[in-house]
DNA sequence: CAGTATAGACAGACGCTCTTACTATTCGGA
DNA sequence: TCCGAATAGTAAGAGCGTCTGTCTATACTG
């Protein structure tokens, strides 16, 4: 059953990750508020284009942003280019959730390092790496790399994978 | 990163298969319907069993019984044993959902063979299992292997894997 | 038989999603 | 330049699925 061998492994990495992130004071984060801060890109997003990102409408979009806003993790800024549009920034809060939130998911694959030993580890993300590219998915990097810095800063050596 | 590497897939093939069973006439079935219908096991089982099974409440459990039982799904039989107790089981309709999910499934798993070929598909089953072994889930079978026919039928070639 | 535990239902709240409808702004062609 | 179409976002209302707290009926146990 290749679904429940897949969605196990997912639902157990999620779960404690979240799990963790409370522990650690981020209270108010819900599953699909995570889901916008992985989303978010360094120099933030418009409501439409995260809607996008996230294939969910504008209007649900904008439920979260506003639970986000209210919760501090970021900010609206009018955007200078289009006076239709608001640009969507992480506050100092939401930086710190996401280096927080990378922090514990590298814990996690260290321990599953372990688990099973690094050359399996290794090929076992190749694998994955190679049926995701085969399924046709071209997520932006935002998704498949943790965003952990604003802009202008050098993409250093953490983050990564 | 490994999360979005296993959510993928695993997001990939559940929407792919309530789409096929959508289009093959299962319209009521929601997510969380499917779960349902993913536990039950094949004598059938109490809402309070459902619920440990699926992690939730039996509240919550009892919300999604009472709609696949509006449906046409499952059915709610006394428990002769417990005069509190009532048995959720499979109707005809429920059957036909259970053959028809495994059935996408097992074309979708294919499709997958197909495309890293029939080694690396083998490599990546066995180290997920191995993963999840490790992690200590300890799921009963249902769940991680189709629930396809009635009590009394010998289990045959296919619902494997 | 009395007290406790269990199975399930009821009520109310909240989070998240959708559809329909609307305003404000921008863009593009005549 | 200006008018119509497209776009960004908001508002209102509905439905699903989850939770907590509370209740009844039945079963178990000392």
């Amino acid at each position: 059953m290749i679904g429940a061998l897949l969605s196990i492994p997912s639902f157990d990495l999620s779960a404690r990750v979240h799990h963790r992130l409370h522990s650690r004071g981020f209270r108010e984060i819900t599953d699909s508020n995570s889901t916008v801060m992985k989303l978010l890109g360094p120099e933030g997003d418009r409501i439409t284009e995260l809607a996008n990102k996230a294939g969910v409408t504008k209007q649900s979009m904008g439920y979260l942003v506003e639970r986000l806003e209210a919760a501090s993790y970021v900010e609206r800024v009018a955007d200078p280019r289009d006076g239709r549009a608001v640009v969507i920034r992480r506050t100092k809060k939401g930086w710190a959730y996401n280096r927080a939130a990378a922090e514990e998911v590298a814990k996690l694959q260290e321990e599953w390092t372990q688990l099973l030993g690094p050359a399996k580890m290794k090929e076992l993300k190749s694998l994955l790496a190679e049926l995701v590219a085969k399924l046709g998915h071209h997520y932006e990097g935002s998704y498949l790399e943790a965003v952990t810095r604003p802009p202008g800063q050098r993409r250093g050596s953490q983050a990564r994978s």
